[in-house]
DNA sequence: GGTAGTTGATATTTATAACTATCAACAATA
DNA sequence: TATTGTTGATAGTTATAAATATCAACTACC
């Protein structure tokens, strides 16, 4: 009898997904601290990590040990996303957001929310579920308009 | 007498800009090679920068001193800029453009250019010009229209 | 209830990107 | 034509980002 999981099912351990991926636990933690992936997390504050997790970290590998991007350097691109085309917050709403305003971290990766996102948990937002890698960001970008 | 020189005007060769810099002329070169910046050239083959050439300068080194983004990094953020939008090339021009496919660095530093940009030269190019700034491209992107 | 794995925090190691130094050949300027 | 600065290329240094190790306290699960 076999389980079936769909790809965002959070079923493997913090060990278990860095054996997986032949990195040390520390280092998956360290990623999570950066702002560049959002684990989730049991009632019991244990991490899980699903197999889209797995591939966005890879995504990740890939570009600091092949294209040698730095992590600030990944952190930054993922602040370039253009969130606030993706979802539906207001433009009083952006302008006092801090993602919109800053250019450092990923959106998803700021504790306070004070605006639109301000119940939302990140984890299930589109923008976080669909731009982790950098061909995607640049496909968005390209299908974008000029105003 | 006093001369007057534009922001653009390539005044200072690379021993002048790197004392200005406070960096080595090897430096210079480096970020040239990396396809950073692009230089003016005298038909003797020797480098003279402008005014705007040290302010581009002084905000890559703030990107990697400051931010800690790798070199790579920075070139990954330029490769993001949607300079399709910027200048009108065709939809078969762009398809085969390897700026417009690749996202490893800036449009301005290929080569050979096989389409649109094919007879143009890149320091006189809108896009190198005036997006040479992180928060230019936020701006720029953040200003567009989702398709 | 006991083993194995987890948590966060701090300290340490290591791999390498960013930068510098040196070289001989060539060019600019006076 | 002599001095000063340039070119590209290669080799070497250094600063630090990325990854690892260690720790005691806590949790999961057979």
């Amino acid at each position: 009898m076999q389980e079936y999981y769909s790809k965002c099912e959070p079923i493997f351990t913090i060990s278990t997904t860095a054996k997986l991926l032949g990195i040390s636990v520390h280092t998956l933690r360290m990623y999570e601290r950066e702002g560049l992936i959002i684990p989730f997390k049991k009632n019991s504050n244990q991490r899980l990590y699903s197999n889209k997790d797995i591939e966005r970290i890879k995504c990740i590998r890939k570009a600091i040990n092949e294209s040698k991007i730095s992590i600030n350097g990944i952190k930054a691109i993922y602040s370039l996303i253009p969130c606030s085309k993706l979802i539906n917050c207001s433009d009083a709403e952006r302008n006092n957001c801090k993602a919109f305003i800053e250019n450092k971290q990923a959106c998803w990766s700021y504790k306070d929310h004070n605006s639109y996102c301000k119940d939302v948990d990140c984890i299930d937002c589109d923008v976080y579920k669909n731009y982790s890698a950098c061909s995607n960001i640049k496909e968005l970008l390209n299908k974008m308009k000029r105003n």
